[in-house]
DNA sequence: CCTTACGTTTACGTTAACGTCAACTAATCT
DNA sequence: AGATTAGTTGACGTTAACGTAAACGTAAGG
């Protein structure tokens, strides 16, 4: 029995980087900076699928607004979970905190959500009146 | 009976960078680019509530990953519930866009808190072999 | 009157997150 | 062979969002 289950296909920069509709650029930095770790073939950087799913995960920090150096935090708590005890333990502070910072986020979207749909309520009901008007007038 | 119902009560921009800790240079630029309008006082600016409640607003977009200018349109469709048919027809647009924005970002929020917690599982899973190990050899 | 506190404008400095060459290599097509 | 098509490593440019310092005004307190 082999042992690889997971999907070993493997992708340059160019494909990567159109799939996900970044630049190359962007994906050489992010390996600086210690976000993404491809093989190497010659010079040349392979990609595989482990580091597709961390390519995810900086595309959703980033739309949530985290800067890099918080997204490599936010992978160091995912890769640290087999530590030792104080390092647990400060693991269990760090995430709680993210935690925090996510709820008073998603507290924030659903305000904007909610001042979004007053407005929105208002628009239409505008757009109703003058349309209204318009055709009190065409039928005098 | 007087028209002034809102709390008249103005504030300088130290009063509201300390309130709101942030810096006056922030406030500055925060009107700069047109995002609050502080009345003067000879040459010193006087915030009054509508200034606070705008930077409340602003403040939110910043946690929200927003850019100044994002929030400035986000300010537009606020003002704009007024316009001309055509008007509040692009308006209605751009506020879809923005609920769609807002919906996607609730969705990264709330599988960011999955996945927390998946890992928060497992750290504490490991923090109490970890203790109980310590346990056994204690009481060994 | 002098200092202190707070405010003003102007302007240059800084950091993050890339964009944009330039100069080079390696594989592939014609 | 020559040209085209990715890819590579520098290295410098750019934009946003402030930080920071200089030089000055003004009102209050000792």
């Amino acid at each position: 029995m082999s042992t690889s289950k997971s999907g070993n296909k493997t992708y340059t920069i160019g494909q990567l980087a159109e799939e996900f509709n970044v630049t190359s650029r962007a994906l050489r930095l992010y390996e600086e900076e210690g976000l993404l770790n491809p093989l190497r073939e010659g010079t040349r950087r392979i990609y595989r699928e482990r580091d597709r799913v961390r390519l995810r995960l900086i595309l959703r920090g980033k739309r949530l607004g985290w800067s890099l150096s918080e997204i490599r935090e936010s992978f160091d708590l995912y890769d640290s979970s087999h530590g030792e005890e104080a390092q647990l333990e400060l693991m269990l502070e760090k995430l709680a905190e993210r935690r925090e910072m996510l709820n008073a986020q998603r507290l924030d979207i659903d305000n904007a959500l909610a001042d979004l749909e007053r407005i929105n309520a208002n628009a239409e009901a505008a757009l109703r009146e003058i349309r209204s008007a318009q055709r009190k007038l065409k039928h005098g």
